[in-house]
DNA sequence: AAGATCACCAACCGCTCGAGC
DNA sequence: TGCTCGAGCGGTTGGTGATCT
């Protein structure tokens, strides 16, 4: 399989480094006539200096409508902690759930923030245990713990979904009609102060009026950062149009919640909402 | 006050996948 | 069937502001 050259790269007047107000108009004026795809031909279009790669990663990172910016919930971190044991550094499939982050959002704040927090909180569980873990673990403990992993992360998630019961998070439906009845998703926000990309007035004004007219684009925008896997998966689930992987995901809990609680979840039957459960571990 | 170090995050790089030919 | 190429993803880097010494 040959690979492609990265796009430009080498080609002389290709702009790189942080993005300008006046391109980041550019841009969305572009997308907001044409939708969020056939990334080749934007910079040719546009006449911007950069390249298709750095526009649409500009665009699905920071100019999408419905990005949240600012300071994670406790909520989300939570959430953010259990879908990563549980999916492992799967950031896109990770942000599908998490509709207003972005991928690179969750990456970031992961490696900067809730690996350390973890690491922190590993060291202390693990001076506590050491000493009774000189040997590693046999493949019986391994699986056990395993496990128990799981159901950990379960009941956590399961918390962390319960504490938003009243700002249930959106599935794929809501995410849509929630923006574009607001028109700037901070409306309905409860929790904290977020700033929200496109603050330059001109590109938010844009942005408005795209998403009064081109509902459908705005979707077409989001399967990007859904993933593909997310995406896969949630055909997996559902042969409905509809991608609602917060409601599988629901489902799946409130399932299990219906089980014995301190009943130990039996691997075989645990139905991993994945093409491939081995794919988790 | 100034240099060193740290923390954060936007952007880039390179790989894989899958559609199209 | 194999190749090309666009798109997407995750890892990494680099710039910048904050904090420390």
């Amino acid at each position: 399989m040959g690979r492609a050259p990265c796009c430009e790269k080498g080609k002389e007047g290709v702009k790189k480094g942080p993005w300008t107000p006046e391109e980041d108009l550019m841009l969305v004026s572009y997308i907001q006539e044409h939708g969020p795809n056939n990334w080749r031909t934007v910079p040719s279009n546009t006449g911007l200096m950069r390249c298709s790669k750095s526009c649409r990663l500009r665009w699905t990172n920071y100019l999408r409508p419905g990005i949240k910016r600012g300071s994670f919930t406790e909520q989300e971190e939570k959430l953010i902690i259990h879908l990563q044991a549980l999916l492992g550094n799967r950031w896109a499939a990770i942000a599908s759930y998490l509709p207003e982050r972005t991928d690179n959002d969750i990456k970031n704040y992961w490696n900067t923030h809730l690996k350390k927090k973890l690491a922190k909180a590993q060291d202390g569980t693990e001076r506590i245990t050491s000493n009774n873990n000189h040997r590693s673990l046999s493949k019986g403990q391994w699986e056990r713990r395993l496990q128990t992993d799981i159901h950990t992360a379960k009941q956590a998630l399961r918390e962390a979904l319960s504490l938003d019961e009243q700002k249930p998070l959106p599935d794929g439906d809501l995410i849509d009609s929630h923006f574009f009845k607001t028109g700037h998703a901070s409306s309905s926000g409860t929790t904290n102060n977020v700033v929200y990309a496109s603050s330059t007035e001109n590109i938010s004004k844009l942005l408005q009026g795209w998403m009064k007219n081109s509902p459908n684009k705005l979707r077409a925008g989001r399967s990007d950062s859904g993933s593909s896997q997310g995406s896969v998966r949630c055909e997996s689930i559902s042969s409905h149009d509809e991608c609602k992987p917060l409601s599988w995901l629901e489902n799946w809990l409130f399932e299990d919640s219906t089980a014995g609680q301190e009943e130990m979840p039996n691997l075989d039957g645990f139905q991993l909402p994945l093409d491939d459960p081995t794919e988790f571990f």
